[in-house]
DNA sequence: CAGGAGGAATAGATTTATCTAAAATAAAAT
DNA sequence: ATTTTATTTTAGATAAATCTATTCCTCCTG
């Protein structure tokens, strides 16, 4: 009985692989998890590239049976594709929590580095992250990262700019692809697990005034938009979350 | 005042350095090193390529001003060159230390995960690392970790296959490509820093029967001569080194 | 239901790094 | 000095990922 030695992104990395297919795949993934057609024009603008570029690429991974074509529909990720794509995800997530960590880096610098490295660290890498990290779920921008098995608990958030005034709040999560932004946030003290109360809600789209941990700030509607939070809740007993 | 944002390998990578390029000139660093001529036979051997992708690669360095190239001698590196290739040579070394010291690797598993990551990494990467491990000037086998400038410490060694017995010996270096003398050389306590003595050394390239710190073992003369060794200094002062 | 707008695919070119097969050239040897 | 040997280079192909320009085709609209 031969035993299955490779698998999943290992296996095909040693069949030719490319990191720019894995780009892809992530970039299909995060097409689909917005509700949004892969299309070959919302791919390439995307990936930034010309759309002949997404054409050849989307025939390329639907021969290596990653995604499914369907005309005018664009592609959908085949669940071996999904499973590539959350295993670059999980890459890319436990670098950015391991660089800021283990490095120092802050949060804002983490992305880029990331996104190279995702590309070329081993599995064994990987779980040697996972390990010294204790096996984390969520990377510094709040993201969930992705089990080995491709799971991850899911946090029904909602939009800081859509929260209504008097509730308490914990910051759950931003996106980390834009540095200034997140130079901003951390000016402000805005961070993953970090109390807010919306005090004052200025009408159309006007600026929220909110309470962040101990202080007071403004904030534009535009950025609280793209801050994701979640109701705090009750506490039953006084946990200590470090 | 215009301020120089980029130098030396960071800059190049923005003009399109590649990672197969940066791998030929460590291949051709390497080749000088010994002391031989970087030829396009012993560079494609080196890289394990066709003589003609030598070629081409050796003309592409040299329009780039990184190596000379002189008819039926080779390719030497400029100035410019070397400093390239002591930078990617920086990388690796300082990755590999870090991954053993932070990640928990071992010695035979470095080599492998550096020679990708070296690449990818940015100088900010180089520099963090360097900053955790205390700016270290040998990686786990030995070898010396070449400064920023491109300098280092030159410790003048000789093979332990040459060694004369009687002496007390320190071990300084091995190569970090095979991991299986690797394995084989820890499981006999046979590290850098690790002192040892030659008690017996038989003829016609025999075995040498060694004292490894507090055991005795024989070694055949094959790995004896792939290790480095200095002789121990008469201490001054015991000094505690950890 | 017949065009036209716009999205998608094709055609052909470019760049990088590799290959094999063949030709050219330098060094060595008789 | 001529031949042999060995190294080096050229020529032509391939594969990946990209581009521009062009053509094709689907869907919607009038």
């Amino acid at each position: 009985m031969a035993k299955q030695k490779y698998s999943g992104i290992l296996l095909l990395r040693r069949k030719g692989l490319t990191a720019p297919m894995e780009d892809y795949l992530k970039a299909i993934y995060s097409l689909q998890q917005k509700g949004m057609n892969a299309t070959t024009l919302a791919l390439a603008k995307e990936m930034k590239v010309s759309p002949p570029s997404a054409t050849s690429m989307m025939k390329k991974l639907a021969d290596w049976k990653l995604v499914r074509h369907t005309l005018y529909l664009g592609v959908r990720l085949t669940p071996l594709g999904e499973k590539i794509a959350l295993e670059v995800i999980r890459h890319h997530r436990l670098l950015e929590l391991y660089l800021s960590h283990s490095l120092g880096y802050s949060w804002d610098e983490v992305h880029q580095e990331a996104e190279k490295l995702e590309h070329f660290i081993s599995e064994d890498f990987e779980s040697r992250m996972s390990q010294a990290l204790g096996n984390p779920k969520r990377d510094p921008h709040g993201a969930p990262i992705p089990t080995k098995k491709g799971t991850w608990e899911e946090i029904p958030s909602f939009s800081l700019a859509s929260a209504s005034p008097k509730n308490c709040l914990i910051m759950q999560e931003v996106e980390d692809e834009d540095p200034e932004l997140l130079r901003y946030l951390s000016q402000l003290g805005l961070y993953p697990g970090v109390e807010i109360s919306v005090l004052e809600k200025h009408p159309f789209e006007g600026p929220l005034y909110l309470r962040i941990g101990k202080s007071h700030h403004y904030l534009g509607h535009k950025v609280a938009d793209r801050i994701r939070v979640i109701l705090k809740k009750k506490r039953r007993k006084e946990v200590k979350e470090k």
